[in-house]
DNA sequence: GATGAATGAGAATTCATTCAT
DNA sequence: AATGAATGAATTCTCATTCAT
């Protein structure tokens, strides 16, 4: 019969395969594994199905859509470190400051930031999330550190952005084989924390 | 995700064209015009053709292999910056930041970042302009700045690294349409400036 | 286009699953409906399970074969067709012109028809269906009308086939959106049947 | 790199390749062949090159779309129509009838229509076609018979319809191995004709 | 009765690249 | 200096079908 896709839009998220499937759950650490070792461009469902040898096909029976695959991973990773930071308790600027600079963290989120410029559901994610935990890193700052000691007219979120970036700048570069000035920057990074303890 | 067949079997970087022609100014124009608009994923000869109105072929003819043509890219960009940056006089902290913090800039720079995880080339020569550049502005920042007010073991390229940092994660954040913090990020570059002011 | 594996290894005809089920006639009745409203190539069986919110090897557990579903579909339409017409009297040249003129049904057939092109079991059923049908609304023209005005060599089969043409083709321009000469055709085929009035 | 195909909102219609290839003849033909003998759900890149023994990819070369191809080959049909019925001159009922019922060309013509289902940019053509045919037979059926001759409110347009009816479903229906009642249905054209002779 | 998992085949496209002209 | 023709490999996605449970 013809079934050249006539009108091709795909409805998408109607998730088949249950949630709790083993085979879904490696296909989604592959493609961890894969972002971070690679690039999101070695994400194709020929390339995860043959790192876990099994038929792409699979791959398109637990994600109808590479947009699908790329979201679960995504939410899957910021529901991950969720838990994990809840479980670590993070009761001083250090411990918190190594919350912002966790490579494996870092090295997938900046895949996903390069993703988001052609990805509009992955871009609406990443803003919607990056809002909400820039919020709550604010309020943990604002609880451990005594922010009266920042210049005027700056507050916990400008010091959540400026801790994020050189968090994930020294991630990125050390990914591109570049290390100049890197412990200084850390330096600067600590003695800022040092400054704002209560 | 990927598909363009990222190497295979190419005679690659024998120039073809005169470096002045106008048809190859044109082409490196349009990717990056491309690059920053579109991301980089959009640089297709074929695309780079049609934007132009012009064959496919004759973008090879110029750039036999993908790679040549980001390459000439990334060169010419670097070398553009640099003539500006020496014509503009940079003789004040405040415009050493806006020579950080200049949008279109770090857009095509994060591209080529983004780039560089699967394309070898690009990597190899990122990592050596980084290098390079961070000394040139590390030696500007000692010059306008009195670093000896940093804290113990911080140096001028780890401010830089602070520096470039913020103005990439501010840049790349717009982008995605996420702007929380981000004044107040400015104001604590700034008055880190000022405090550095000699 | 055609991807739809026209054939390879079914066992077929295996009917699991009663001829009573509600399922199965569910299944039927929305393959009915695809078919009218998107055209048989919409006839897939994820297509089919999706719009019942069913798994699609439900579907191939009731029929096996993708021909199995189709020849089902065929089948019942030509019986619900033959039900409706012995309870509906047809004692006249204008109701008789309302069964070939019925819409919904010519919509059915002319799926049928292109899907015959492809599907030999479906092609034997139409021809032997055709032929028959052919033969008892002959009976009915020679019972209603006075056939012996027709010219010479024109006979009730020949009739028919007219009549049914016309049907037929104004159905199908209308899905078109054709509708030039359609009110015109209709008068001229309501004279030939006045004009054989008994 | 990572060109998948992102945003794959084809522009389509951009015609690579001269008008005049040789090989983009070929495709031409074989597709006719294909859709006639065959049916349109035959037509898919892969076929047509297996046929005529060239790679899929030359066949996207010279057709970007399936649209494009298939709409290529209704614009050739209806061109190459124009011409033969131009060159044939029409000076009769009976020459106008052997134009309405040519095999060939009806057999292409129901699979377009067929196609028409689920294709707009084939639909809107045939609409526009059949709606410009119609009245260019009509025009003609106006010059070569006497018209008053017909039933009121019957024009030629209506007569139009009736002709292509039953010549398309004498078509269609031979495809099917039906042929009851066919000659008897010539027999009733042609004397309607010979009734409006003038 | 019903379904989840898996597969193999095939569809439409796109791309980088080569080569002869 | 430019281009038309052609190819081979990759991509995403869809489908019919089987099978074990």
């Amino acid at each position: 019969m013809s079934n050249r896709q006539i009108s091709s839009k795909r409805k998408s998220s109607i998730r088949i395969g249950s949630e709790t499937s083993a085979t879904r759950a490696k296909i989604l650490d592959e493609v961890e594994r894969l972002m971070i070792s690679e690039g999101y461009a070695s994400v194709t469902s020929r390339r995860v199905a043959k790192e876990l040898d099994i038929k792409p096909s699979l791959v398109h029976y637990y994600f109808p859509t590479t947009d699908d695959l790329l979201l679960a991973v995504w939410l899957r990773s910021i529901e991950t470190q969720r838990f994990h930071e809840e479980a670590e308790a993070i009761d001083s600027l250090e411990s918190l400051w190594r919350t912002y600079y966790s490579k494996s963290r870092n090295a997938l989120a900046l895949e996903f930031m390069a993703l988001a410029n052609h990805r509009k559901v992955i871009r609406d994610q990443i803003a919607l999330h990056t809002h909400n935990i820039r919020g709550s890193r604010s309020e943990l700052l604002s609880k451990l550190s005594d922010l009266s000691k920042l210049p005027d007219g700056c507050g916990p979120d400008g010091l959540s952005v400026v801790l994020i970036a050189v968090a994930r700048t020294l991630v990125m570069e050390e990914g591109l084989g570049i290390t100049r000035g890197h412990d200084e920057a850390i330096s600067i990074v600590k003695s800022l924390l040092d400054m704002l303890e209560p």
